[in-house]
DNA sequence: CAAACAAACTAACACTGTTAAGATTGCCTA
DNA sequence: TAGGCAATCTTAACAGTGTTAGTTTGTTTG
């Protein structure tokens, strides 16, 4: 087990120093939380200087924000791996699961995710980048399937942002530590999950 | 309009440092966002010398506690104002819309009391200090006061943590500009968030 | 083979959190 | 009233950070 990344041509050209970067990046993220996230670190531990990592990113937002797409990917992956077979609301009960496991099973990626400002990754319309969306995207093809008439008639348009903020906020709570499933008598984060969607989706 | 804080005792012995530095940290906070927040900058605007602040704290991180305690009482408030002289679902209702109100009005602070990292603020017992979950309990009073019967009876307790969660991931997506009202056709923040809160809860 | 270009390097800048050691102050006691 | 003491503040320094400028190296292209 080597701390360090591949770097075969040693000396100058490194050879796909961009995408190691990343690579690096996540791995600390998730070994060692954001704090220790530096830009001198994830140099060191791809053993480069200081200064390469700013040839391939203009700061170090910019390597956060090439962090986060990648992320997003494994997240949608995640969502959809969750819902995969499945159909009307099971198939969005599933999409919600996914969503909660990435966050449970990459809290700092996540926490970036969630927290990245967003207002600077704008396109030319102002519109947010469709990447950046994806966990929304899905979930709105999940109420599309699956409508929730069994929830009354008023303003359905409303539940694609209340389904979203539902699976949002639980997903943050349970990173940070502040809802556990041990207070409502759930020894399984999955169970509890479960349950909880199922509460929320009235299945 | 002077940018530093009061002043009084000028040289040494400030009078009440340790409040004004709070103060002084909510300034910056909410005016320039966290990354102005440094210990260096918040001693300067007071007129102190740098290393000042640890006469009182600590480090940041205990600085930052104290902020977020002191944020924690003004959110309470606000969710209190809300919902006051109302009764059972319209007193859930104006609890969530304070919550979001508070959010919305305090982005910077509210995020640093999302994100605060809480597992090192246990007490003896490792339980959460009741201050930092002031919301989740009003959250209950809430709910005892008016128990979502006409949602459905499997797991009512469940109702709890789902609340929470609504509320909570509904203030979050909207101070990150992650959901804008103008995409549901509401021109109006509060008009949106009422909408959303009634649709939850099925009003 | 030479020239041009991209990608790495070294060295420095201003800034950060934090600590150590000393100076000043208000208060309590003898 | 004098003296000491603890609290509070100061200056000075340390290691570490993001970032930039200027230089060197390797690759590619004419």
């Amino acid at each position: 087990m080597r701390t360090n990344e591949e770097k075969d041509a040693s000396g100058y050209h490194h050879g796909d120093l961009r995408r190691a970067l990343i690579g690096s990046a996540i791995n600390i993220l998730e070994s060692e939380g954001e704090a220790a996230l530096t830009m001198r670190r994830i140099a060191r531990d791809i053993g480069v200087s200081q200064a390469a990592p700013y040839s391939h990113f203009k700061n170090k937002r910019d390597l956060l924000t090439a962090v986060c797409t990648e992320g997003t990917v494994w997240f949608g992956d995640s969502m959809k791996a969750q819902a995969a077979g499945k159909q009307g609301l099971e198939y969005l009960a599933g999409l919600a699961i996914g969503h909660v496991q990435f966050a449970l099973e990459h809290p700092a990626l996540f926490r970036l995710m969630s927290t990245r400002d967003v207002s600077e990754s704008l396109d030319e319309q102002g519109n947010l980048p469709e990447i950046f969306n994806e966990g929304y995207q899905l979930m709105l093809s999940g109420l599309a399937a699956a409508p929730l008439e069994h929830l009354g008639a008023n303003e359905p348009q409303l539940d694609a942002p209340i389904a979203w903020a539902q699976i949002y906020g639980l997903s943050n709570l349970l990173i940070e530590g502040r809802v556990t499933p041990e207070t409502y008598g759930f020894d399984n984060v999955a169970q509890f999950v479960d349950a909880l969607v199922r509460r929320f989706l009235r299945l």
